[in-house]
RNA sequence: GGCAGGUUGCCCGAGUGGCCAAUGGGAGCGGACUGUAAAUCCGUCGGCUCAGCCUACCCAGGUUCGAAUCCUGGACCUGCCA
Protein backbone atom coordinates (compact mmCIF):
# COMPACT_ATOMS: atom_id res chain seq x y z
CA UNK A 1 0.00 0.00 0.00
CA UNK A 2 1.39 3.24 -0.68
CA UNK A 3 1.80 6.04 1.80
CA UNK A 4 -2.07 7.42 2.66
CA UNK A 5 -0.92 10.98 2.96
CA UNK A 6 0.77 10.65 -0.33
CA UNK A 7 -2.06 9.13 -1.63
CA UNK A 8 -4.88 11.67 -0.19
CA UNK A 9 -2.51 14.41 -1.48
CA UNK A 10 -2.40 12.88 -5.01
CA UNK A 11 -6.47 12.91 -5.13
CA UNK A 12 -6.75 16.41 -3.66
CA UNK A 13 -7.70 15.69 -0.80
CA UNK A 14 -5.52 17.57 1.67
CA UNK A 15 -6.61 21.41 1.52
CA UNK A 16 -4.59 22.45 5.09
CA UNK A 17 -2.84 20.30 7.83
CA UNK A 18 -1.27 21.07 11.01
CA UNK A 19 2.79 20.13 10.99
CA UNK A 20 2.37 17.67 7.96
CA UNK A 21 5.32 15.77 8.55
CA UNK A 22 5.08 15.51 11.98
CA UNK A 23 1.90 13.46 11.15
CA UNK A 24 3.62 11.73 8.39
CA UNK A 25 6.32 10.39 11.09
CA UNK A 26 3.29 9.74 13.38
CA UNK A 27 1.38 7.15 10.29
CA UNK A 28 4.73 5.53 9.53
CA UNK A 29 4.80 4.84 13.24
CA UNK A 30 2.05 2.46 13.70
CA UNK A 31 -1.81 2.77 13.47
CA UNK A 32 -2.91 5.72 14.90
CA UNK A 33 -6.91 6.62 15.72
CA UNK A 34 -8.65 9.41 13.53
CA UNK A 35 -12.27 10.92 13.71
CA UNK A 36 -14.06 13.10 11.77
CA UNK A 37 -17.51 14.48 13.20
CA UNK A 38 -21.12 15.05 11.70
CA UNK A 39 -23.89 16.91 13.31
CA UNK A 40 -27.31 16.37 12.64
CA UNK A 41 -28.56 19.18 10.94
CA UNK A 42 -30.73 17.29 8.93
CA UNK A 43 -32.31 14.05 8.76
CA UNK A 44 -29.55 13.09 6.28
CA UNK A 45 -25.74 13.27 5.18
CA UNK A 46 -25.61 14.42 1.85
CA UNK A 47 -22.36 13.81 -1.03
CA UNK A 48 -20.88 16.57 0.35
CA UNK A 49 -20.42 14.52 3.79
CA UNK A 50 -18.98 11.36 1.37
CA UNK A 51 -15.30 13.50 1.51
CA UNK A 52 -14.84 12.80 4.96
CA UNK A 53 -16.54 9.76 5.43
CA UNK A 54 -14.75 8.32 2.36
CA UNK A 55 -11.82 9.89 3.94
CA UNK A 56 -12.47 8.16 7.18
CA UNK A 57 -12.26 4.84 5.54
CA UNK A 58 -9.16 4.76 3.30
CA UNK A 59 -7.18 5.71 6.73
CA UNK A 60 -8.94 2.50 7.56
CA UNK A 61 -8.19 0.97 4.74
CA UNK A 62 -4.93 2.09 5.40
CA UNK A 63 -4.61 0.49 8.23
CA UNK A 64 -5.48 2.92 11.02
CA UNK A 65 -8.50 3.22 13.48
CA UNK A 66 -11.25 5.66 12.63
CA UNK A 67 -13.59 7.52 14.91
CA UNK A 68 -17.14 8.37 12.89
CA UNK A 69 -18.92 11.42 15.82
CA UNK A 70 -22.60 12.25 15.43
CA UNK A 71 -22.77 15.28 17.24
CA UNK A 72 -25.60 14.84 19.38
CA UNK A 73 -24.60 17.49 21.31
CA UNK A 74 -23.27 19.89 18.66
CA UNK A 75 -26.05 19.21 16.67
CA UNK A 76 -28.04 21.05 19.06
CA UNK A 77 -25.91 24.54 18.83
CA UNK A 78 -25.02 25.31 16.00
CA UNK A 79 -22.12 25.60 14.07
CA UNK A 80 -21.38 29.26 12.78
CA UNK A 81 -18.76 28.32 10.56
CA UNK A 82 -19.42 29.25 6.86
CA UNK A 83 -23.14 30.65 8.05
CA UNK A 84 -23.52 34.44 7.57
CA UNK A 85 -26.96 34.23 9.93
CA UNK A 86 -27.90 32.41 13.35
CA UNK A 87 -29.06 28.99 13.16
CA UNK A 88 -32.59 28.13 14.37
CA UNK A 89 -32.74 25.74 16.82
CA UNK A 90 -34.12 22.52 16.51
CA UNK A 91 -36.03 20.55 18.75
CA UNK A 92 -34.48 17.99 20.82
CA UNK A 93 -36.54 14.88 20.28
CA UNK A 94 -36.16 16.45 16.44
CA UNK A 95 -32.28 16.19 16.34
CA UNK A 96 -32.46 12.69 18.55
CA UNK A 97 -33.65 11.38 15.58
CA UNK A 98 -31.54 12.38 13.36
CA UNK A 99 -28.76 11.29 15.15
CA UNK A 100 -30.25 8.00 14.74
CA UNK A 101 -30.21 8.15 11.28
CA UNK A 102 -26.71 10.09 10.81
CA UNK A 103 -25.28 6.86 13.04
CA UNK A 104 -26.88 4.69 10.33
CA UNK A 105 -25.38 5.86 7.39
CA UNK A 106 -22.01 6.57 9.02
CA UNK A 107 -21.55 3.35 10.01
CA UNK A 108 -22.00 1.76 6.91
CA UNK A 109 -18.26 2.99 5.40
CA UNK A 110 -16.37 2.02 8.51
CA UNK A 111 -15.44 -1.87 9.42
CA UNK A 112 -16.61 -2.40 13.26
CA UNK A 113 -14.75 -5.87 12.77
CA UNK A 114 -12.15 -5.25 11.49
CA UNK A 115 -9.24 -7.17 13.28
CA UNK A 116 -6.40 -5.03 14.72
CA UNK A 117 -8.59 -1.21 13.55
CA UNK A 118 -12.31 -2.02 14.42
CA UNK A 119 -13.84 1.41 13.88
CA UNK A 120 -15.82 3.22 16.79
CA UNK A 121 -19.04 5.11 16.68
CA UNK A 122 -19.75 7.52 19.08
CA UNK A 123 -22.41 10.59 19.62
CA UNK A 124 -20.57 14.14 21.56
CA UNK A 125 -23.58 14.01 23.49
CA UNK A 126 -22.38 10.64 25.43
CA UNK A 127 -19.85 12.81 27.62
CA UNK A 128 -21.47 16.64 26.65
CA UNK A 129 -25.24 15.89 28.47
CA UNK A 130 -23.91 14.88 32.14
CA UNK A 131 -21.52 18.28 32.09
CA UNK A 132 -22.52 20.87 34.58
CA UNK A 133 -22.27 24.63 33.17
CA UNK A 134 -19.58 24.73 36.55
CA UNK A 135 -17.43 22.01 35.16
CA UNK A 136 -17.66 23.04 31.85
CA UNK A 137 -16.41 27.24 32.20
CA UNK A 138 -14.13 25.77 35.29
CA UNK A 139 -12.87 22.59 33.35
CA UNK A 140 -12.93 24.01 29.72
CA UNK A 141 -13.60 27.40 29.36
CA UNK A 142 -10.64 28.50 31.39
CA UNK A 143 -8.57 27.54 28.53
CA UNK A 144 -10.22 29.75 25.93
CA UNK A 145 -8.75 32.99 25.47
CA UNK A 146 -11.51 34.90 24.64
CA UNK A 147 -9.35 36.78 21.99
CA UNK A 148 -8.62 34.23 20.14
CA UNK A 149 -11.97 32.34 19.99
CA UNK A 150 -12.85 36.21 18.71
CA UNK A 151 -9.90 36.05 15.90
CA UNK A 152 -11.34 32.35 14.36
CA UNK A 153 -12.93 33.19 11.01
CA UNK A 154 -16.40 31.93 11.66
CA UNK A 155 -16.35 34.11 14.30
CA UNK A 156 -15.12 37.42 13.28
CA UNK A 157 -17.36 36.70 9.82
CA UNK A 158 -19.93 36.80 12.10
CA UNK A 159 -19.29 39.78 13.93
CA UNK A 160 -18.84 41.63 10.76
CA UNK A 161 -22.16 41.04 9.83
CA UNK A 162 -25.26 40.04 11.95
CA UNK A 163 -23.26 38.92 14.52
CA UNK A 164 -23.84 36.12 16.77
CA UNK A 165 -25.56 34.69 19.74
CA UNK A 166 -23.52 33.81 22.72
CA UNK A 167 -24.85 29.44 22.02
CA UNK A 168 -22.59 29.32 18.86
CA UNK A 169 -20.35 31.21 19.99
CA UNK A 170 -19.28 28.53 21.94
CA UNK A 171 -19.68 25.91 19.65
CA UNK A 172 -16.05 25.62 19.26
CA UNK A 173 -15.55 24.74 22.54
CA UNK A 174 -17.60 22.11 22.20
CA UNK A 175 -15.77 20.42 19.33
CA UNK A 176 -12.47 21.50 20.80
CA UNK A 177 -13.67 19.55 23.95
CA UNK A 178 -14.78 16.06 21.67
CA UNK A 179 -11.44 15.78 20.48
CA UNK A 180 -10.04 16.31 23.89
CA UNK A 181 -12.14 13.58 24.70
CA UNK A 182 -11.21 11.58 22.07
CA UNK A 183 -7.98 11.74 22.61
CA UNK A 184 -8.71 10.35 26.42
CA UNK A 185 -10.84 7.82 25.54
CA UNK A 186 -9.41 6.59 22.65
CA UNK A 187 -6.13 8.07 21.78
CA UNK A 188 -7.05 9.79 19.00
CA UNK A 189 -4.85 12.05 17.54
CA UNK A 190 -5.85 13.24 14.10
CA UNK A 191 -9.05 14.89 12.88
CA UNK A 192 -9.98 15.72 9.99
CA UNK A 193 -13.17 17.75 8.19
CA UNK A 194 -14.10 20.01 5.75
CA UNK A 195 -12.21 23.05 5.32
CA UNK A 196 -14.69 24.77 7.08
CA UNK A 197 -14.02 23.13 10.12
CA UNK A 198 -10.37 24.65 10.74
CA UNK A 199 -10.99 26.93 13.37
CA UNK A 200 -13.01 24.33 15.53
CA UNK A 201 -10.20 21.42 14.82
CA UNK A 202 -7.46 23.76 15.70
CA UNK A 203 -9.28 24.98 18.63
CA UNK A 204 -9.24 21.19 19.66
CA UNK A 205 -5.55 21.06 19.02
CA UNK A 206 -4.99 24.00 21.19
CA UNK A 207 -7.03 22.55 23.81
CA UNK A 208 -5.33 18.97 24.05
CA UNK A 209 -1.76 21.26 23.97
CA UNK A 210 -3.19 23.32 27.04
CA UNK A 211 -4.42 20.07 28.88
CA UNK A 212 -2.34 17.66 28.07
CA UNK A 213 0.60 18.77 26.85
CA UNK A 214 0.60 16.50 23.94
CA UNK A 215 0.93 17.45 19.99
CA UNK A 216 -2.23 16.60 17.90
CA UNK A 217 -2.88 16.76 14.36
CA UNK A 218 -5.27 18.24 12.34
CA UNK A 219 -5.97 18.24 8.65
CA UNK A 220 -8.92 19.56 6.57
CA UNK A 221 -10.67 18.34 3.09
CA UNK A 222 -11.33 20.78 0.30
CA UNK A 223 -14.66 21.57 -0.66
CA UNK A 224 -15.75 19.96 -3.92
CA UNK A 225 -17.31 22.05 -6.79
CA UNK A 226 -18.43 22.17 -9.58
CA UNK A 227 -16.87 23.09 -13.09
CA UNK A 228 -18.77 26.65 -12.87
CA UNK A 229 -17.62 27.01 -8.81
CA UNK A 230 -20.85 25.94 -7.44
CA UNK A 231 -20.73 23.44 -4.65
CA UNK A 232 -21.08 20.28 -5.87
CA UNK A 233 -23.93 18.06 -5.07
CA UNK A 234 -27.22 20.84 -5.46
CA UNK A 235 -29.25 19.86 -8.34
CA UNK A 236 -31.66 22.34 -9.74
CA UNK A 237 -34.77 20.98 -6.90
CA UNK A 238 -32.18 20.78 -4.15
CA UNK A 239 -29.71 18.81 -2.88
CA UNK A 240 -28.09 15.22 -3.08
CA UNK A 241 -28.92 13.52 -0.15
CA UNK A 242 -27.42 10.00 0.82
CA UNK A 243 -30.99 8.47 2.07
CA UNK A 244 -32.55 7.10 -0.99
CA UNK A 245 -35.85 8.12 0.29
CA UNK A 246 -35.09 11.51 0.17
CA UNK A 247 -32.69 11.45 -3.46
CA UNK A 248 -33.85 8.35 -5.23
CA UNK A 249 -30.10 6.06 -6.46
CA UNK A 250 -31.42 6.62 -9.82
CA UNK A 251 -31.45 10.24 -9.24
CA UNK A 252 -28.30 9.50 -7.55
CA UNK A 253 -26.99 7.78 -9.98
CA UNK A 254 -27.67 10.29 -12.95
CA UNK A 255 -26.07 12.67 -11.24
CA UNK A 256 -22.41 11.85 -11.46
CA UNK A 257 -23.57 10.22 -14.70
CA UNK A 258 -23.79 13.96 -15.55
CA UNK A 259 -20.59 15.08 -14.80
CA UNK A 260 -18.67 17.32 -16.64
CA UNK A 261 -15.02 16.23 -19.01
CA UNK A 262 -13.41 19.15 -16.48
CA UNK A 263 -14.19 17.43 -13.48
CA UNK A 264 -14.81 13.87 -13.94
CA UNK A 265 -11.31 12.88 -13.05
CA UNK A 266 -11.27 14.92 -9.89
CA UNK A 267 -14.44 12.99 -8.94
CA UNK A 268 -12.62 9.84 -8.93
CA UNK A 269 -10.23 10.26 -7.42
CA UNK A 270 -12.45 11.95 -4.01
CA UNK A 271 -15.42 9.73 -4.58
CA UNK A 272 -14.41 5.78 -5.71
CA UNK A 273 -11.67 3.80 -4.19
CA UNK A 274 -10.26 3.18 -7.72
CA UNK A 275 -6.47 3.31 -8.39
CA UNK A 276 -4.11 5.48 -9.46
CA UNK A 277 -3.55 3.40 -12.54
CA UNK A 278 -7.34 2.60 -12.88
CA UNK A 279 -7.90 6.59 -12.88
CA UNK A 280 -5.03 7.44 -15.00
CA UNK A 281 -6.49 4.87 -17.49
CA UNK A 282 -10.04 6.92 -17.27
CA UNK A 283 -8.59 10.22 -17.77
CA UNK A 284 -7.10 8.84 -21.40
CA UNK A 285 -10.17 8.08 -22.02
CA UNK A 286 -11.77 10.88 -21.39
CA UNK A 287 -8.96 13.19 -23.54
CA UNK A 288 -9.40 10.24 -26.37
CA UNK A 289 -12.95 9.52 -26.67
CA UNK A 290 -15.30 11.89 -24.65
CA UNK A 291 -18.36 11.06 -26.39
CA UNK A 292 -18.14 7.14 -24.80
CA UNK A 293 -18.33 8.99 -21.46
CA UNK A 294 -16.60 6.05 -19.57
CA UNK A 295 -14.86 7.86 -16.50
CA UNK A 296 -18.72 9.38 -16.42
CA UNK A 297 -20.25 5.69 -16.26
CA UNK A 298 -17.48 4.27 -14.11
CA UNK A 299 -17.79 7.23 -11.47
CA UNK A 300 -21.74 7.35 -11.72
CA UNK A 301 -21.27 2.93 -11.02
CA UNK A 302 -18.42 3.41 -8.22
CA UNK A 303 -19.98 5.71 -6.22
CA UNK A 304 -23.44 4.46 -6.74
CA UNK A 305 -22.86 0.79 -5.75
CA UNK A 306 -20.87 2.05 -2.61
CA UNK A 307 -24.06 3.77 -1.34
CA UNK A 308 -26.69 1.55 -2.50
CA UNK A 309 -25.58 -1.72 -3.30
CA UNK A 310 -25.15 -3.57 -6.13
CA UNK A 311 -28.28 -4.60 -6.72
CA UNK A 312 -29.70 -1.54 -6.34
CA UNK A 313 -27.14 -0.29 -9.18
CA UNK A 314 -28.38 -3.29 -11.36
CA UNK A 315 -31.34 -1.46 -11.31
CA UNK A 316 -30.68 1.60 -11.57
CA UNK A 317 -28.50 1.18 -14.64
CA UNK A 318 -31.18 -1.01 -16.14
CA UNK A 319 -33.48 1.91 -15.99
CA UNK A 320 -31.33 3.81 -17.15
CA UNK A 321 -30.62 2.04 -20.44
CA UNK A 322 -34.30 1.54 -20.92
CA UNK A 323 -35.37 5.16 -20.75
CA UNK A 324 -32.25 6.16 -22.61
CA UNK A 325 -31.11 3.84 -24.62
CA UNK A 326 -31.36 3.69 -28.36
CA UNK A 327 -34.42 1.46 -28.56
CA UNK A 328 -38.18 2.50 -29.23
CA UNK A 329 -39.71 2.65 -25.72
CA UNK A 330 -42.88 0.13 -26.84
CA UNK A 331 -40.19 -2.50 -27.24
CA UNK A 332 -39.80 -2.77 -23.38
CA UNK A 333 -41.74 -5.28 -22.07
CA UNK A 334 -44.08 -4.96 -19.00
CA UNK A 335 -41.64 -6.09 -16.32
CA UNK A 336 -38.74 -4.07 -17.61
CA UNK A 337 -41.17 -0.88 -18.00
CA UNK A 338 -42.74 -0.86 -14.52
CA UNK A 339 -39.03 -1.48 -12.94
CA UNK A 340 -37.40 1.25 -14.82
CA UNK A 341 -40.46 3.60 -13.95
CA UNK A 342 -40.03 2.75 -10.38
CA UNK A 343 -36.30 4.45 -10.34
CA UNK A 344 -38.28 7.59 -11.38
CA UNK A 345 -40.61 10.32 -9.83
CA UNK A 346 -44.33 8.54 -11.10
CA UNK A 347 -47.55 8.71 -10.69
CA UNK A 348 -50.54 6.35 -10.73
CA UNK A 349 -53.83 7.03 -11.67
CA UNK A 350 -56.82 5.36 -12.06
CA UNK A 351 -57.96 5.64 -15.55
CA UNK A 352 -57.07 8.20 -18.49
CA UNK A 353 -58.31 11.42 -19.38
CA UNK A 354 -56.54 13.62 -17.56
CA UNK A 355 -54.39 16.28 -19.47
CA UNK A 356 -51.22 15.78 -20.40
CA UNK A 357 -50.12 19.05 -18.27
CA UNK A 358 -51.77 17.52 -15.34
CA UNK A 359 -49.80 14.11 -15.29
CA UNK A 360 -46.64 16.47 -15.83
CA UNK A 361 -47.12 18.25 -12.79
CA UNK A 362 -48.49 14.87 -10.77
CA UNK A 363 -45.30 13.05 -11.31
CA UNK A 364 -43.77 16.10 -9.73
CA UNK A 365 -41.52 17.04 -13.34
CA UNK A 366 -42.77 20.21 -13.09
CA UNK A 367 -43.52 22.40 -10.19
CA UNK A 368 -46.72 23.65 -11.30
CA UNK A 369 -49.34 22.92 -14.11
CA UNK A 370 -48.01 26.63 -15.28
CA UNK A 371 -44.56 25.01 -15.67
CA UNK A 372 -45.72 21.93 -17.36
CA UNK A 373 -47.78 24.14 -19.95
CA UNK A 374 -44.56 26.60 -20.32
CA UNK A 375 -42.73 23.17 -20.65
CA UNK A 376 -44.97 22.32 -23.88
CA UNK A 377 -44.76 25.76 -25.56
CA UNK A 378 -41.17 25.66 -25.25
CA UNK A 379 -40.85 22.27 -27.31
CA UNK A 380 -39.45 20.59 -23.64
CA UNK A 381 -42.53 18.20 -22.79
CA UNK A 382 -42.69 14.84 -24.42
CA UNK A 383 -45.02 11.65 -24.36
CA UNK A 384 -43.26 8.43 -24.60
CA UNK A 385 -40.26 10.03 -26.28
CA UNK A 386 -42.48 12.22 -29.25
CA UNK A 387 -42.90 15.68 -28.11
CA UNK A 388 -45.72 17.23 -27.14
CA UNK A 389 -46.88 20.27 -28.94
CA UNK A 390 -50.62 20.78 -27.68
CA UNK A 391 -51.15 22.52 -24.39
CA UNK A 392 -54.71 20.00 -24.29
CA UNK A 393 -53.20 17.07 -25.35
CA UNK A 394 -54.88 14.57 -23.50
CA UNK A 395 -53.23 10.67 -23.28
CA UNK A 396 -55.70 8.17 -24.93
CA UNK A 397 -55.14 4.24 -24.79
CA UNK A 398 -53.38 4.59 -27.63
CA UNK A 399 -50.18 6.45 -25.91
CA UNK A 400 -50.42 3.34 -23.27
CA UNK A 401 -47.40 1.26 -23.02
CA UNK A 402 -47.51 -2.38 -22.60
CA UNK A 403 -51.30 -1.34 -21.74
CA UNK A 404 -50.54 0.54 -18.68
CA UNK A 405 -47.72 3.31 -18.80
CA UNK A 406 -46.80 6.65 -19.70
CA UNK A 407 -43.54 7.74 -19.58
CA UNK A 408 -43.42 11.57 -19.57
CA UNK A 409 -40.24 13.20 -19.95
CA UNK A 410 -38.68 17.11 -19.16
CA UNK A 411 -36.41 18.39 -21.65
CA UNK A 412 -33.49 16.30 -22.57
CA UNK A 413 -32.84 14.42 -18.76
CA UNK A 414 -35.45 14.71 -16.50
CA UNK A 415 -38.19 11.14 -16.76
CA UNK A 416 -41.48 10.77 -15.29
CA UNK A 417 -43.53 7.58 -15.07
CA UNK A 418 -47.15 7.62 -14.91
CA UNK A 419 -49.06 4.02 -14.05
CA UNK A 420 -52.63 3.79 -15.18
CA UNK A 421 -54.02 1.11 -12.45
CA UNK A 422 -57.67 0.85 -13.88
CA UNK A 423 -57.08 -0.85 -16.91
CA UNK A 424 -59.10 -3.78 -17.73
CA UNK A 425 -58.00 -6.18 -20.93
C1' G B 1 -30.63 59.42 21.86
C1' G B 2 -30.80 62.91 17.15
C1' C B 3 -30.72 63.24 11.71
C1' A B 4 -30.84 60.86 6.93
C1' G B 5 -31.57 56.73 3.80
C1' G B 6 -33.36 51.86 2.85
C1' U B 7 -36.78 47.14 2.84
C1' U B 8 -39.30 44.88 -4.64
C1' G B 9 -40.00 38.22 -7.55
C1' C B 10 -34.58 32.42 -6.03
C1' C B 11 -30.30 36.43 -5.73
C1' C B 12 -28.70 41.40 -7.25
C1' G B 13 -31.31 45.54 -8.71
C1' A B 14 -34.82 49.40 -11.68
C1' G B 15 -39.45 51.42 -10.91
C1' U B 16 -42.54 57.66 -7.25
C1' G B 17 -50.47 57.22 -8.69
C1' G B 18 -53.12 54.15 -14.08
C1' C B 19 -49.49 51.79 -20.16
C1' C B 20 -46.86 46.88 -13.64
C1' A B 21 -47.13 40.18 -12.58
C1' A B 22 -43.53 44.83 -12.39
C1' U B 23 -37.04 47.21 -16.89
C1' G B 24 -32.09 44.93 -16.54
C1' G B 25 -28.35 41.24 -14.85
C1' G B 26 -27.32 36.43 -12.52
C1' A B 27 -29.10 31.59 -11.22
C1' G B 28 -32.77 28.06 -12.84
C1' C B 29 -35.56 25.84 -16.80
C1' G B 30 -36.34 24.71 -22.21
C1' G B 31 -34.66 24.65 -27.52
C1' A B 32 -30.56 24.41 -31.23
C1' C B 33 -25.46 22.18 -31.49
C1' U B 34 -23.23 17.67 -29.09
C1' G B 35 -21.72 12.91 -26.09
C1' U B 36 -27.59 12.48 -20.88
C1' A B 37 -20.22 16.94 -21.18
C1' A B 38 -18.37 22.11 -21.62
C1' A B 39 -18.75 26.60 -24.39
C1' U B 40 -22.07 29.38 -27.53
C1' C B 41 -26.69 31.24 -29.54
C1' C B 42 -32.05 31.63 -28.91
C1' G B 43 -36.26 31.35 -25.80
C1' U B 44 -38.51 31.13 -20.95
C1' C B 45 -38.88 32.38 -15.95
C1' G B 46 -45.94 33.78 -9.63
C1' G B 47 -50.41 30.58 -9.66
C1' C B 48 -55.05 28.90 -11.76
C1' U B 49 -60.82 26.31 -13.87
C1' C B 50 -55.43 30.66 -18.74
C1' A B 51 -58.23 35.74 -24.71
C1' G B 52 -60.03 35.72 -18.18
C1' C B 53 -59.19 35.43 -13.03
C1' C B 54 -56.40 35.15 -8.28
C1' U B 55 -52.18 36.27 -5.30
C1' A B 56 -47.92 39.47 -4.97
C1' C B 57 -43.52 44.81 -4.31
C1' C B 58 -41.46 44.25 4.80
C1' C B 59 -46.34 44.18 8.16
C1' A B 60 -51.20 46.55 9.53
C1' G B 61 -54.53 50.31 8.45
C1' G B 62 -55.98 54.63 5.29
C1' U B 63 -56.57 58.22 0.90
C1' U B 64 -58.20 57.36 -4.28
C1' C B 65 -62.45 55.40 -9.61
C1' G B 66 -57.33 53.28 -9.35
C1' A B 67 -51.26 52.36 -5.07
C1' A B 68 -45.07 48.77 -5.53
C1' U B 69 -45.65 54.06 -6.01
C1' C B 70 -49.29 58.95 -1.53
C1' C B 71 -50.68 59.15 4.12
C1' U B 72 -50.61 56.94 9.38
C1' G B 73 -48.66 53.37 12.71
C1' G B 74 -45.24 49.22 13.41
C1' A B 75 -40.85 45.89 12.47
C1' C B 76 -36.05 45.33 10.59
C1' C B 77 -31.43 47.15 8.09
C1' U B 78 -27.68 51.01 6.75
C1' G B 79 -24.99 55.72 7.09
C1' C B 80 -23.81 60.36 9.72
C1' C B 81 -23.92 62.98 14.45
C1' A B 82 -24.01 62.32 20.04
Amino acid sequence: MTDILDDLAWRGLIAQSTDIDALRKALSEGPITVYSGFDPTAPSLHVGHFVPLLTLRRFQLAGHRPIGLVGGATGLIGDPSGRSTERTLNDTEVVAGWVERLRGQVSRFLDFDAPGNPAVMVSNLDWTAQLSAIDFLRDIGKHFPVNRMLARESVSARLAGEGLSYTEFSYQILQANDYLELYRRHGCTLQIGGSDQWGNITAGVDLIRRVEGAHVHAMTLPLITKADGEKFGKTGTGTLWLDPEMTSPYAFYQYFLNAEDSKVIDYLKVFTFKSREEIEELEKAVAERPFAREAQRALAEDVTELLHGREELDRVIAASRALFGQGALEELSASTLAAALAEVPSARVASLGAPFVDLMAETGLVGSKSEARRAVKEGGAYLNNVRITDEAYVPTAEDLLAGRFLVLRRGKKSIGGVEVTGITG
